[in-house]
DNA sequence: TAAATAATATGAGAAATCTCCTATTTTTGA
DNA sequence: TCAAAAATAGGAGATTTCTCATATTATTTA
């Protein structure tokens, strides 16, 4: 991890203001830091002593349980805050929070801002309707996992994240955020092939049926 | 459904004043609401017009999947709010919510209210921690319905809601509200009674080894 | 660049969970 | 108060998903 300093911070700052979510400057005491791909920003379990904003990259949440299983709860992604919960609430257990990519984010030190972001209606207005957001994508991939099959959920999360028509996630990250064993999501994916929805090319998947996916992912989404 | 007027409203406003969550009065133009057991208080897909507010009973919250599953996505209790999503987001699918006992709630309309609501700091503090919990109670449900069996689960609801020893929730509910068919559900609190951590009493279950449930529950929870 | 580590791949059998069916008992509403 | 609807109950077989074992192929790192 590196933290920008001097002309460096004070031209990101100046280019990436987040200066519209607050109604006071953050810039003295608020850190700009780069992370490195798959560096950890929060360790899980360990409280935080800052307020992250995500300028650029990308990043996953995990919690692991203790019978080994590991769940990749969400993504984040750019314009996007970190470390709100332990913000809000004394008691909290701390989500690890890995980078995917090489990721820039804003930390704000709890001990300088938390009373004036507690106080201030900007900041808590962007902060309601970000936990909004993440309280319903939450609710909703959380009745999805038990009412439909991985068929469905895998269908959605392909047509989600494929590229010009490739997918190409890693499996292992894929098990964890659809909450699958490894086993079985290669078993449907290759039942997407026999079906030619997919057609395997390498370590990727090229899109052969999108109506199809379509059609097994649109049973999920009421509108 | 029944609107609370004249001195009736006058004095559940005084008996049960909410003042402390917004620093302005709402007296006015705030409804007060009773529900009756099993009344929806917002139908699924509806938007509702107004932010509620519980102050006595239960509700569920209620959403349908196309495939016909349905899945009961939390418990509402007093002191929460309902609505809220709505508030906050244009677009948003509404879901479902039944009263579970009767219910007494404030509903503030949102055509009155809205704009004052987004701007006031008090209340923004009280429903920005509402939602962080909300979101983390889900987040928490979701990873572990991935994570467990139901045997787990099962274990540490009954914990959960179990009266003085007594568990009587209704299959039905629980289905819908764990995410597992009526029939699995049966199978797996008779696998309970055979191990004797549960003993059957007519239609309530009378729990007998406190411990062992414990023990299955206990597993899923990161402290 | 070799050795260690992570990711991909697949078989086989078992466990968890579902669907469908049928019956009985309770609760509810006209 | 009685018929209809809802809830409980359990059998049987099918699906979904898991665990474990074992190989092969990247990728990373000392």
């Amino acid at each position: 991890m590196e933290i920008y300093k001097g002309e460096k911070k004070r031209l990101y700052l100046e280019e990436h203001s987040i200066a519209h979510l607050f109604s006071f400057s953050i810039d003295e005491y608020t850190e700009i830091r780069e992370y490195k791909r798959d560096e950890w920003i929060i360790q899980e379990g360990m409280r935080p002593d800052f307020l992250f904003y995500m300028i650029e990259g990308k990043a996953k949440i995990y919690v692991t349980h203790q019978n080994g299983k590991v769940s990749l709860i969400n993504f984040i992604n750019a314009k996007e805050f970190i470390g709100e919960m332990e913000l809000l609430n004394e008691i909290y257990y701390t989500k690890g929070i890995q980078a995917t990519t090489k990721t820039i984010c804003f930390a704000l030190p709890f001990n300088r801002y938390r009373e004036k972001l507690l106080e201030d209606t900007k900041f808590l207005r962007e902060l309601t309707r970000f936990l909004s957001v993440k309280a319903t994508t939450i609710a909703a991939k959380y009745s999805q996992s038990l009412a439909f099959p991985l068929e469905n959920r895998l269908a959605d999360f392909i047509l989600q994240t494929a590229d010009e028509g490739i997918y190409k996630e890693k499996h292992v990250t894929v098990c964890d955020y659809l909450g699958v064993s490894y086993r079985h999501l290669l078993h449907v994916l290759t039942q997407f092939c026999e079906k030619s929805y997919l057609q395997k090319e390498g370590r990727n998947y090229h899109i052969k049926q999108y109506e199809s996916l379509s059609e097994l992912a649109k049973v999920m989404n009421n509108k």
